[in-house]
DNA sequence: CTGAAAGCGCTTACAG
DNA sequence: CTGAAAGCGCTTACAG
């Protein structure tokens, strides 16, 4: 019976123009059922509603026939939930900035929520005064807001966007807000790269970053975890800041007399090498180098490069569940989960 | 007028629990306008409506005053249309795996679909089964497939999906098949690098992948041009297959008399590097080593690495216009573009 | 066990 | 120029 292609002339639609999508609807008219029935049976839901069997394989059957595919767009409509999680990165060069870093972040990210079903999209913050447009459209069930900055404005930012947030690589919380923090411990970091070099003798430690990068939050706490573990050894701080193509930096560090450096990311570290190398500067013989990071790119150096490491993936990994739990409307204990740094010696860094 | 709060007692909803959304109909009520206004006047559209500007200003006041975000899903369901495409990966690992294809693919797209208002999702294919029901559930207006194999039961995948798609890093065409595809020419890629080895003296070249990706569309490729490129030259073809952590890789290379190796992805060739290294087998010194896709990766290895180059940036980007294209109803001139490939020497090839 | 109907928040012919 | 109403394709109280 009702084999038959569903008639549905109440409706009389085009049928003769472009392939409508086959609908909910025709299967429940295909199998002489509600659109209740086929809900239920096709995509579970409402447990409340049985379905005998044998009207069941009817249902199926005509999907089958029918070759039904949910239109998961009014789903998401209907649930208010669209089991798509955003990545917010700052800017477009976020993606081919750091060597590595992008790539094991959205790693770690995707291997979670894959996993349980979620979708993945970037964003790249174009627009500032957007963002809010982009996060409150109702196509993001929450967002991972990367290397988030703190200052007031984007604050405010937070407070107005109506998804959980995850701050990554943000270091500390803003007081009441309701993100969640995730990033690693900058001051350990920085303790161990400094203890590292102290012991080899090193007592004219330099600390580099670019000026593009002044007011990342990773970059300024770094910054001031240096100045700190240098003043605890009552050494002296030599800060210098350069521009992203590196001109002159080079110079300006042998004019600081430093005998070392520690750069604030391995990106950095890396084109430092390739100057240095360039100049005719001998690492770690006349200088001893060390970057932030230590993915496996620091294997790949000349010399290999000394780093502190943080473990990007897990972090990352961690705070996808972290959202996913936010979203399930479970209220976490603690608002920032700190991970832990530890320092990889390679090649780049000897006695002085 | 109508400055207090819109009463909207008709539906009695329960603002008294969570903050329900403001939707455009409560814009509607607190500017005493219709929906339809309201639509025309905050999101455009339809030029047929024309709205008094003296309205429009009470429409903006009042969106602003009840601080509206218009409702994505809910758009999207309307026009069937949602402004983001997907990225598909065969794996999960596809992220992380080689060290810079990934991130140059995806900032390439990225670059290309932010700027015209597109949002990028990135799916991995989990469950093979599954894929047209992630591609054909309307969330996305099209799809970057990425190593788009060539097995029947893919390109009948490829006849089922509803979205456009633009296959990437695939290889040829398949007959009467709606995607377009974007590739290099791994050709004239292997070709060069051939040449350049038989320039410098090698008669006996080996090419390298791992037994994992024996029917990765590219892999298949560059394999068979190697062996053509090789036979052309009345040589004879070495060709190895080794585990993804290379065990034994190194003596099954010595065992063959190779001076020289061709590794299809650099990120192989990378690794062989290491391998290398550990066993005392000097590059290029006992061995030359080339690689493919030369990112800024193989200015990194020790020593240098020669490599083929194809412009995985600039390849993406084009596959993103191109697929934008499709979305909008263009129908391309024509259904494969290659792009051409060329040879970056650096220091892991030298004479015999 | 089963189905008719409301509604998610938009846009757009259509009629005044 | 303007608005009432249909409809995108789902899910889910609600009533039988």
């Amino acid at each position: 019976m009702s084999h038959q292609p569903p008639a549905s002339d109440k409706k009389a639609r085009a049928r003769s123009s472009a392939p409508r999508q086959v609908t909910l609807r025709d299967v429940a008219e295909a199998a002489n059922v509600s659109t209740t029935a086929v809900s239920r049976v096709l995509h579970g839901g409402d447990a409340s509603v049985r379905v005998s069997e044998e009207r069941a394989a009817q249902i199926r059957a005509a999907a089958e026939r029918l070759n039904y595919r949910v239109n998961a767009v009014a789903r998401n409509l209907r649930m208010s939930r669209t089991h798509t999680i955003g990545v917010l990165f700052e800017n477009l060069n976020g993606l081919a900035d750091g060597p590595l870093y992008t790539t094991h972040l959205l790693d770690g990210v995707a291997s979670v929520l894959f996993r349980r079903g979620y979708r993945l999209t970037l964003l790249a913050e174009i627009d500032h005064s957007d963002i809010i447009g982009s996060l409150g459209d109702g196509q993001l069930d929450g967002v991972i807001w990367c290397k988030l900055a703190r200052d007031p404005e984007t604050v405010s930012l937070i407070h107005k966007t109506p998804i959980p947030i995850v701050a990554f690589n943000a270091a500390a919380a803003e007081e009441g807000t309701a993100a969640l923090y995730v990033t690693c411990d900058n001051g350990e970091g920085l303790e161990l790269a400094v203890d590292h070099l102290w012991q080899l003798g090193h007592r004219k430690i330099a600390f580099l970053y670019e000026s593009e990068e002044v007011n990342t939050p990773d970059c300024v706490d770094r910054r001031e975890a240096y100045q700190k573990a240098i003043a605890t050894r009552g050494g002296v701080h030599i800060v210098v800041e350069c521009p992203w193509k590196l001109n002159r930096a080079v110079d300006e560090l042998k004019a600081t007399g430093c005998t070392s450096v520690i750069c604030w990311t391995e990106s950095l570290a890396g084109r430092l090498l390739d100057k240095l190398g360039e100049a005719g500067i001998s690492v770690p013989g006349e200088l001893s180098v060390i970057g932030f990071d230590s993915t496996q790119f620091c294997e790949t150096t000349t010399p290999r490069l000394t780093a502190i490491r943080q473990p990007i993936r897990e972090m990352a990994a961690y705070a996808a569940e972290a959202l996913l739990e936010l979203i399930g409307g479970n209220k976490p204990d603690k608002q920032s989960t700190v991970f832990p740094c530890s320092l990889d010696i390679r090649n780049s860094t000897a006695t002085v």
